[in-house]
DNA sequence: TCATTTCAGTTTCATAATGCAACTGAAATA
DNA sequence: TATTTCAGTTGCATTATGAAACTGAAATGA
């Protein structure tokens, strides 16, 4: 199933997304613009995750390179830069929210106060439970959806 | 916001995810089981991507003690273990969709056959642009959902 | 029954990534 | 003009990764 024309470890779109994204930090980073509107690599050094200052120059970088962010200049301080998602970021959100319910839902002393994340998603809700179906029962999903 | 205590860098939901999960394997072992009805450690192994013996060994165990997979014996061969997903695993299944509905839309060349990512979820669309929409408007996302 | 193969890991070792702390140089501030 | 703030960088110790050879138990075939 891997092809050689492309750069990847396989043609897989799960793959890419986590060859992008599969890291301890990354994806706190977009957390932090997204949903705490932070902006700046000072912004991002504060959170409670505790980022090493390394760390977080290399992921802005490569998040950077990768189309997700795009720097900035800041308008009223040089020193400063502005990080903002592209398109491609804001469309991390849906992963960005399934992340959060699966981690509330099953290490319930991180749900302070998102009440939000039960804003459910009813559509969605019955392809998990066909696929979940399949799994239970022994099919691949190959078996019982598309392809 | 960090609690003394309990035992992640956080307690913010996402951070838990990804302390579980934030690694390039662990979710395509959880993809190889829901969407391919892999189960064998010999199974896992043969996938594109091509995961090292010693990493593959680590990662089944990490996931096993997360209760993410649970190890049984294999009915009629005794060298084999099947890993089979847990509850805890299964809801993993919302995450991965919306991994490989990202991967497919922002890598095309990754999309093949997977007609299935299609069957799309509109009320979650919903709540998405909503964030959507404030992030670009500068808003932080506390300011617009609840908290 | 006995030799061979298959299987799930383990071990070894080289290389890369992580994390901490001290450092730098430019721009803002007083 | 001196000091502080800011975004990174550098150096270094520790840990994780990855490839390949190895192990020991169970299955298979003669």
């Amino acid at each position: 199933m891997a092809s050689e024309n492309n750069p990847y470890r396989s043609d897989c779109p799960i793959n890419y997304s986590l060859e992008m994204l599969g890291d301890s930090w990354s994806l706190l980073i977009i957390r932090d613009i997204i949903f705490a509107g932070k902006r700046t690599y000072g912004e991002f050094l504060t959170s409670d995750e505790g980022i090493a200052r390394n760390i977080l120059a290399n992921r802005l970088q490569q998040l950077t390179c990768k189309g997700i962010l795009e720097k900035k200049p800041h308008h009223t301080d040089n020193r400063k830069d502005l990080y903002v998602v592209t398109d491609k970021g804001l469309d991390l959100i849906p992963i960005l929210l399934e992340l959060s319910a699966w981690g509330a839902k099953h290490e319930p002393s991180t749900s302070h106060g998102q009440s939000w994340v039960a804003e459910t998603n009813l559509d969605r809700e019955q392809l998990v439970q066909r696929i979940r179906q399949s799994v239970l029962e022994g099919r691949s999903v190959f078996d019982s959806v598309g392809d």
